[in-house]
RNA sequence: GGCAUCGUGGCCGAGUGGCUAGGCAGAGCUCUGCAAAAGCUUGUACAGCGGUUCGAAUCCGCUCGAUGCCU
């Protein structure tokens, strides 16, 4: 039985998962891994919120900015580095913490995702092509060929899902589903979940409130430097997406902020629904409780206890 | 004061006697490799009162409100 613990601080964007992971890490003596599924490219960092020096207080941070924009990167990716490092962490220290908003790469190092085949270009570009000349359709018709069972169960509108299938279909000619479900993987380490919650109307005065913040720190400039790379994967990213459509002329510049704002407070609302079903300890981050203002220590301490 | 036009769900907006437009916002949700992504679900509202009619958001009257023009 290992005594390793990995210990995820989750919630909403803007509930205060950073400052909070770094007071964490700062008393457990010991390093943050990030499981942010932007924040990792070096190209981006204020419409990310990359915790800057100062906040990071001396704190070694892994996966944040560690890659290019041009680099492909997913969660299967992420599994496996983060395991890798891991295993580096665990040699020197009982405890790792781990923080970000992305559920999906948070799922997969600590449950694991099942063994997929690496898509080929071959093979997406040939998905691709099918999509273009028949849409969903067509993807639907292959899909309930190919793959009946996964056909069953997927939602049929979402086409990135049709896309996925069809794409380890063409590289391996096996059906998607063949893959799924395969042993639960078992981890040398043990998960503890942290899950930061806040009344809706108080997080999304901190979202309008940083948003504005970003603006003031230059990310019009940061977006306009990124322009160029607009269909890159890496920038179909909120806060970016929006001012390219400034740049085109269909937003004003008011606008522009106003749907960034309103696309964050969309993202937290997504992100409720995702940690919801995780099993964690909940912490709520409301300012006031009992009438006096809650700070860092005393929510440090509330998570050290859960731990 | 007179005349005219108009008043549809949080907002925009079609409908002009029976068949509950639609969009946006909001809310709820799904999700095993682009996840800050992608997708799904969700409101019988017609200013108020009275009348005509088998039946009114739609026709008539009055009241209230908005806008424009005139004196």
């Amino acid at each position: 039985m290992s005594n390793k613990k990995l210990i995820y601080i989750a919630g909403p964007t803007a509930v205060g998962k950073t400052a909070l992971s770094v007071s964490v890490a700062q008393a457990l003596q010991t390093e943050i891994i990030s499981c942010d599924a932007r924040q990792c490219y070096h190209e981006m960092t204020i419409g990310t919120g990359v915790p800057s020096q100062e906040e990071r207080k001396g704190i070694p941070h892994h996966f944040i900015q560690n890659i290019s924009i041009h680099q492909p990167f997913d969660a299967g990716v992420f599994e496996r580095e983060g395991l890798k490092l891991l295993k580096k962490l665990f040699k020197k220290y009982d405890h790792v913490v781990m923080v970000g908003g992305s559920g999906l790469y948070a799922k997969a190092l600590m449950e694991g995702l099942d063994k997929f085949p690496e898509i080929t270009s071959k093979a997406s570009s040939k998905v691709k092509l099918l999509y273009q000349d028949q849409g969903l359709e067509g993807l639907q018709k292959l899909l309930k060929k190919i793959d009946p069972l996964y056909y069953k169960t997927v939602d049929l509108n979402n086409f990135s899902r049709l896309l996925r299938a069809l794409e380890v279909w063409e590289t391996v000619k096996k059906p998607y589903s063949s893959f799924l479900g395969q042993s639960k993987k078992k981890r040398p380490f043990s998960t503890h979940t942290l899950l930061l919650e806040m009344p809706r109307p108080q997080l999304y005065e901190k979202i309008n409130f940083r948003v504005e913040r970003m603006v003031e720190a230059g990310l019009e400039i940061e977006a306009q430097r990124l322009y160029s790379n607009k269909n890159l994967p890496a920038l179909q990213t909120l806060g970016y997406q929006e001012w390219f459509k400034h740049f085109e002329g269909k937003y004003s510049f008011k606008e522009t902020i106003e749907e960034i704002k309103k696309n964050s407070r969309r993202y937290a609302k997504r992100q409720i629904t995702w940690f919801n079903r995780l099993e964690a300890y909940e912490i709520s981050m409301q300012i006031q409780i009992k009438g006096i203002k809650m700070g860092l220590n005393t929510v440090k301490n509330l998570a050290l206890d859960l731990c």
